[in-house]
DNA sequence: ACGCTCACTTAGTATTCCTTTG
DNA sequence: CAAAGGAATACTAAGTGAGCGT
């Protein structure tokens, strides 16, 4: 059964400003109101965003059907989006190339180049040369004039990187406009390949402070609107081109207190689900053999949001590609194997396919069996629910309790329980190796997939090929009389052990990305509480980037199993 | 109860930066 | 000192979930 579309606006636009309420004067608001909206913050003061530079045309030709045809430069334009990305895979797929000829036919209807029709005819390789050209020629300049064009570059942006909120100065993130260019859906997207068209300012929606300055639009131009949302912490935004009632916001940084404080209440929540998970296991494994279909659904997906660190799978409308999470499984997403063992195989997030099995509670391998009975493989399991009635459910359990809450606990403790094997006598980078691979195992729980580098084989074979050589060299060594030989063999003898270590962690790591875990998911009070009992310079492990984004963390020593909220020392 | 908007977090990949190596 | 390799950061797509209106 295919899942319904969902009603699309016809014009995808959307209010520019939060409705107005009836509120009070500003200056007799209490500092929260009265239901979720919740005032962020008193002045904000920034200086808008930076638009890409306009497009100069280069002249350079498609060839058509054998003919070179000087394009107008709104043509040339999107030709060379199509020419940038003519080695990759996307210009492979028929769905892009067929969106991007839509769009690349549109644009050439009414002018002089209309007989540009057919894609198989397009060769795009002296624009694909040309830029190949300018990168080179980028690449060819000496380490100062890159330096001086960097330093010009980041003067001119300077402002923009940062802005004022309750008088604290602090990094906004990406205050860049997105250029434009041909959508990179993931996975099969219905959508790939169509033209992400030039965001102007006239799209723009600018929040600020009342009493601040606002950011001037680029001459000649206006900003869609300015308001003066104190509920929310974004700084511009704009209605995506692509998909246009979804909105993209111009946000602070990793490390401003906003995020932090966030991040903090993000660890916290993970932490106090601690003190209930008992609870909350008995709650479901009862509620699995209720005769209640209803209840058993919610039982088994927790059970499995618990489990296998699933992610909640809320409806998506058709026009996305096609991925789910626990509540929106079908039938077809599952094996039942011997011995209660279950066989996943779907899509989740970003179309990264979770390709696992599981020996699963009996009750719960029951049910399954149960709710897919009759069921072709493109109906539903959980017919009866979604996240909604799940996280209602687990709030009469624990409050503000989500299935997200489930992913950052497990991650978490996960950790913390692998790194309690920690031993002292190793060296820091034995220590790390314990932390890396304790992160590894985190990952893949959370199935945090890349894929593996263009060079990874041939990267591999050098390895085996250095290997090798110390091989023979330690062959020569042992027949060597040098007086001084059994040092030197240890030594090699170690050079060897230390790349077989790295060749393993090479190997197993390839499609393992431990990178979003460490950001996102693992509580940073765990690592550097871990640092200090081991005494592992927190640098080992976190990049320059992480120990500021966690910099609140950085003083504390806590256990994350006692969720005492004490605990947080560090205030903001 | 449900659909929809809004605001924010989470995610893989592209690009840039920095270090190592030849 | 340049090229290569790998780490770090930048980018932006794709999720979650609260809350509101119907």
């Amino acid at each position: 059964m295919l899942k319904e579309k969902k009603r699309s606006r016809p014009d995808g636009e959307r209010a520019p400003a939060p409705k107005p309420k009836k509120k009070p004067l500003r200056s007799e608001q209490p500092y929260t109101m009265k239901k979720g909206a919740v005032v962020m913050w008193k002045t904000l003061e920034h200086n808008g965003v930076v638009f890409p530079p306009d497009y100069e045309p280069h002249g350079v030709p498609l060839t058509y059907d054998g003919q070179d045809v000087k394009l107008l430069p709104h043509e040339e334009e999107i030709a060379g989006f199509f020419a940038v990305m003519k080695d990759t895979d996307y210009a492979l797929k028929p769905v892009f190339v067929k969106n991007f000829m839509d769009g690349f036919r549109a644009a050439l209807r009414n002018g002089p180049h209309a007989f540009i029709t057919d894609f198989k005819k397009c060769d795009f390789t002296k624009m694909y040369n040309h830029f190949a050209k300018i990168r080179e020629e980028k690449k060819a300049m000496t380490t100062e004039e890159k330096k001086a064009i960097k330093a010009a570059k980041d003067k001119a942006e300077e402002k923009y990187t940062w802005a004022v909120i309750d008088g604290r100065k602090e990094k906004v993130g990406n205050f860049r406009i997105e250029p434009p260019g041909l959508f990179r859906g993931r996975g099969e997207h219905p959508k790939m390949g169509k033209i992400k068209r030039r965001v102007m300012p006239e799209d723009i929606t600018i929040n600020i402070g009342r009493d601040a300055q606002v950011p001037p639009p680029p001459a000649g131009h206006q900003w869609k609107a300015v308001i003066h949302n104190d509920t929310a912490t974004w700084l511009a935004g704009w209605n995506d081109v692509i998909n246009v009632k979804d909105w993209k916001y111009v946000q602070f940084g990793a490390t401003s207190s906003i995020k932090a404080e966030s991040d903090q209440k993000k660890y916290e929540k993970a932490r106090s689900l601690h003190k209930y998970i008992d609870r909350i296991r008995s709650d479901y494994k009862r509620n699995m053999a209720s005769d209640s279909k209803e209840m058993a659904q919610l039982a088994v997906t927790t059970y499995l949001v618990d489990k296998l660190a699933l992610r909640a799978g809320g409806e998506k409308d058709e026009d996305l590609a096609d991925t789910v999470g626990v509540c929106t499984l079908r039938a077809g997403h599952i094996k039942f194997m011997d011995d209660n063992v279950i066989e996943f195989d779907f899509l989740g997030k970003d179309s990264i396919q979770y390709l696992q099995q599981h020996k699963i509670d009996e009750t719960a391998y029951k049910c399954l069996q149960r709710f897919v009975r009759g069921k072709g493989p493109d109906v539903d399991i959980f017919d009866e629910i979604n996240p909604q009635k799940v996280n209602a459910h687990l709030q009469t359990l624990m409050a503000g309790l989500t299935i997200k809450v489930f992913r950052t606990y497990n991650a978490s403790i996960t950790l913390d329980r692998l790194l309690q094997d920690t031993n002292d006598k190793n060296t820091t980078l034995q220590k790390k190796a314990t932390y890396d691979a304790a992160n590894k195992e985190v990952a893949i729980l959370c199935n945090h997939q890349k894929g593996v580098s263009k060079a990874h084989d041939t990267q591999m074979e050098k390895l085996a090929a250095k290997k090798k050589d110390l091989a023979k060299q330690i062959t020569a060594m042992k027949k060597s009389d040098d007086k001084n030989k059994k040092k030197k063999l240890a030594a090699l003898k170690e050079r060897q052990a230390k790349l077989e270590i790295q060749m393993n962690m090479k190997e197993e790591l390839k499609t393992v990305s431990l990178g979003t875990s460490k950001i996102n998911y693992l509580d940073p009070r765990i690592t550097i509480s871990w640092c200090k009992r081991h005494e592992v310079p927190p640098p080992t492990v976190f990049t320059k980037a992480l120990i500021e984004k966690f910099h609140w963390a950085m003083d504390c020593e806590m256990d994350f199993r006692f969720c005492n909220m004490d605990d947080v020392k560090t205030e903001i």
